[in-house]
DNA sequence: AGCTGTTCTTTGTTAAAACAAATGAAAAAT
DNA sequence: ATTTTTCATTTGTTTTAACAAAGAACAGCT
């Protein structure tokens, strides 16, 4: 019973985040999953990432990472190598262009996710997280 | 600080919920969208509902409702009139088929609701809701 | 070496989402 | 009564998601 409310407020709340995120995001034409990625890379410090790695930690799985990151090289956001040791890999980095651009977007983003979260207590934020966290 | 990790929780949680609904949903050959507009139509039980009604209610509300219920008619779920009193309104109303249609799938995505919840006290359950629902 | 299976990524195709603009109908204004 | 404005929905176009299948590279085996 309460089952059925809780999947549709986590479904609906996150629908109206990503709206939200999404028209901030409008103005640098970069689209929420593309942004996704390129803070994905941003958070390996350098490291190399393939493809699964960053497929895995996407938040929507289902999406084409290859033409996905075709975009973001497009854009000089990315680059790709193909990995040396083992072939059938690629190496994905953010580039310097990569890292100016989301200097550049995360107060926007910040901003947001504040404003979103504004009427939530610290202790419910805390709740909510550990409570979500279980779930997957 | 704490925000970002509550975003990124919600739509991380929203997204894998989704994932598993579509795949329950995938051989009946309906979208998670579909569904959701099947099912706001059955809750209106009868009354008429025209399309700004209906997108209100939905979880995604940038998707183009009017292609999405030009599926439904379709497949003969749902039936579209003109309104009478307001030419450019329409009315839209769940067929018989759609009713059973849903009472077919019912079943399938409460279990998957239990099953992605099955490890939420109901005290957090409660919780999640009522956080939620302060968001939006 | 050649064959077989497996892994990682890309490509092709169809369906759906996103956005802008247009249509048709009613209400309001002149 | 005609024009203008507003409202409710549809249509057109481009981008992205979803899924299946192909391709290239490696590893293990005989």
């Amino acid at each position: 019973m309460n089952s059925k409310h809780a999947i549709i407020s986590i479904l609906k709340t996150s629908a109206f985040i990503s709206e939200i995120l999404l028209s901030g995001l409008k103005p640098y034409e970069i689209s929420e999953q593309q942004f996704n990625v390129l803070r994905i890379l941003r958070g390996q410090k350098g490291i190399a990432a393939n493809l699964f790695t960053v497929q895995d930690r996407m938040v929507h799985k289902r999406s084409n990472t290859t033409r996905l990151i075709d975009k973001l090289i497009q854009k000089k956001l990315v680059k790709r190598n193909v990995c040396i040791k083992n072939r059938r890999k690629i190496e994905l980095f953010i580039t310097e262009d990569g890292l100016d651009f989301l200097k550049k977007i995360d107060p926007i983003t910040d901003e947001i996710e504040k404003k979103v979260l504004k009427n939530i207590s610290s202790k419910d934020l805390n709740s909510l997280i550990s409570i979500l966290n279980s779930i997957n």
